[in-house]
DNA sequence: CGCTGTCAAGACGAA
DNA sequence: TTCGTCTTGACAGCG
């Protein structure tokens, strides 16, 4: 089993760059030359992209998030604008290292993206949302485009919310339909929860592990080969953290780094699977957090590292 | 210069 | 029905 690890949006060792400067609607109301505004954080953000892609490519990372304020003010009802044709050399230039370098890179749009709301101003926000993450990836080349969702609001109760949500789904444009992937969430839509839309729409499945953790009644090894088997034949992603502390506050929260005898732990259970996979370490340093963990499995464990980030079980 | 409150946006539970 | 909280990084504004 082949194991490669990712991290998201930022890096901690070039901390000074960032790809989600942004403005606020209000100010951008104020800025009396807003195209020019615009245009200047777009062309930042692009190129502080390009630059943390060369600093995975440097460090054989070949698994990372974007941010998904790549471009500001984007899915804002009222403010509308090109920004894909006037920037397409950027995302060409970009979407040839990622293929050059085999990055795969993939997004998750944050939780204003709820696709199983009872509000209607929210749902075409979300399709809004969709439609902006589904022209980026294109945008990038990137062959299998991947939108990451959760199943989102429980209103009128699970049952219903889950029946909303195959609803609106079906109601998507094909194209963005076969991008979307389900993760399992922390408070409300368990693995069994997330399996079952899987299998209704056919689409694959994130597993969060911490989500897990802090959500569920059943024994995770009764999912994890269906988990897998909805990938068909791409390689699947799992997300990975660790509680921010163990008291019932911050345990939801993401920690710092990785606890690594956890994922020690979870490994052992996925070596059965004999399956290559592809794990996201959603921690708040980062990078930083994922070169902490793999020193700690040189240390800890006989797993062969073929690379910076890369490890056979 | 550094700290703090605010931001376009949702959902939920407590008061 | 309204308010506070969750969560998050960027940034404006203030001292």
């Amino acid at each position: 089993m082949k194991v490669r690890l990712g991290y998201v949006a930022m890096s901690r060792t070039l901390d000074m760059i960032t790809p989600s400067h942004t403005i606020t609607y209000t100010n951008y109301l104020k800025e009396e030359q807003k195209e020019e505004k615009l245009d200047y954080l777009i062309n930042c953000n692009l190129d502080s992209l390009e630059q943390i892609l060369r600093y995975n490519i440097k460090n054989n990372i070949h698994f990372y998030r974007l941010t998904s304020k790549l471009i500001p003010l984007v899915t804002h009802k009222d403010v509308s604008f090109d920004y894909i044709t006037p920037y397409i050399n950027k995302y060409e230039l970009i979407g040839v290292l990622l293929k050059k370098y085999d990055i795969r890179m993939d997004t998750h749009p944050d939780q204003f993206t709820v696709l199983n709301s009872t509000n209607k101003e929210v749902l075409e926000n979300t399709n809004r949302i969709l439609e902006y993450h589904y022209r980026i990836l294109k945008a990038f080349k990137i062959d299998i485009p991947i939108i990451i969702l959760h199943v989102g609001s429980s209103v009128f109760g699970k049952k219903k919310a889950i029946e909303r949500f195959i609803y609106n789904f079906r109601q998507l444009p094909k194209y963005i339909q076969e991008c979307i992937v389900l993760e399992n969430d922390d408070k409300v839509y368990q693995v069994e929860d997330v399996l079952y839309i899987c299998r209704i729409l056919n689409i694959p499945m994130v597993l969060d592990y911490h989500h897990y953790v802090c959500n569920h009644n059943n024994d995770l090894d009764e999912y994890l080969k269906d988990i897998l088997g909805t990938w068909n034949n791409i390689r699947p992603k799992i997300h990975f953290s660790s509680p921010k502390s163990n008291n019932k506050k911050d345990f939801r929260s993401h920690h710092d780094y990785i606890d690594v005898d956890s994922f020690i732990t979870f490994i052992e259970i996925l070596k059965k699977y004999n399956i290559d996979v592809d794990i996201m370490i959603e921690a708040k340093a980062k990078d930083e957090a994922l070169f902490r963990l793999v020193r700690q499995l040189k240390y800890k464990t006989d797993y062969y590292f073929i690379d910076d980030t890369t490890f056979i079980v």
